[in-house]
DNA sequence: TTATGTAGTATACAAAATGATACTAAGGAG
DNA sequence: CTCCTTAGTATCATTTTGTATACTACATAA
């Protein structure tokens, strides 16, 4: 039970519907890497060995479990040239693209933030006072 | 290496920053728990066992760190009031607010395709076409 | 005395997510 | 033949997340 990845029930129901809307949405976009993937994809089609590049931290395993799984979703397509060395582009699909808004309000809120947490050490990004 | 709490050093930098904002950003409000329990803390204070409520599937002990996480992140406020039986009342801080836009978003977003997601039948929720 | 309720902690274990490393196929270059 | 490239698989180890159960402190109620 209390299955994670795509159960339909998600295990805060609270009232408010079938399962917590943000509970649902970051089942999409939640995985470690996922959130990271869409953002480069918003700008154009990325490839494989191009997301290596920009993410030095993924790993060749998760890259591709990640990248299947939004593609399960639906919010990512996954087109593949038939050529030598191979060539495989991931882009947003259009219902990928309803996902943009969120993406951005997260990138503006690290940019913020994250600056902030330079200045102030690292410690607890708190405003506190 | 690679930690996963904060670190600092993300993993993606890309040249766009010292790291990718939106990993950061999911650093925070990516656990599996805390962007609902954020969602549940925007309306009014909470006390531990109403989130059990609202979220039968937490565990106590899995609510217990996701909140602390969330304290040090800075986001949450944790009072104690020195009551017997014990209370104690979880909100957002002012800076925890910050992440309101961002919540409300995923919320519309999870509302909008959960619905969807039932329609069509759970599948690949997908626009295709 | 025992039971009740809150907000936890402690311990042990299970399952899922993630990571590290080595390996594959296929065609072209040398 | 060997090496190079890309986009992966396969296998195993580790970390994170989740479950289950028992336990604590304190005041009140019965």
């Amino acid at each position: 039970m209390m299955r994670n990845r795509k159960g339909g029930f998600g295990s805060c129901t609270d009232g408010k519907g079938p399962a917590c809307p943000v509970e649902f949405t970051l089942d999409v976009i939640g995985g470690k890497w996922k959130g990271v993937l869409l953002y480069h994809m918003m700008d154009s089609a990325k490839r494989f060995n191009e997301f290596r590049r920009i993410c030095p931290g993924i790993t060749q395993r998760m890259l591709t479990l990640q990248l299947r799984e939004l593609e399960e979703d639906g919010v990512v397509h996954r087109e593949v040239y038939h050529q030598v060395p191979p060539k495989v582009e991931y882009s947003l699909t259009e219902f990928g693209t309803t996902l943009i808004p969120i993406i951005k309000l997260m990138r503006d809120w690290g940019l913020e933030y994250q600056a902030m947490q330079q200045t102030t050490g690292s410690q607890s990004l708190g405003v506190e006072g």
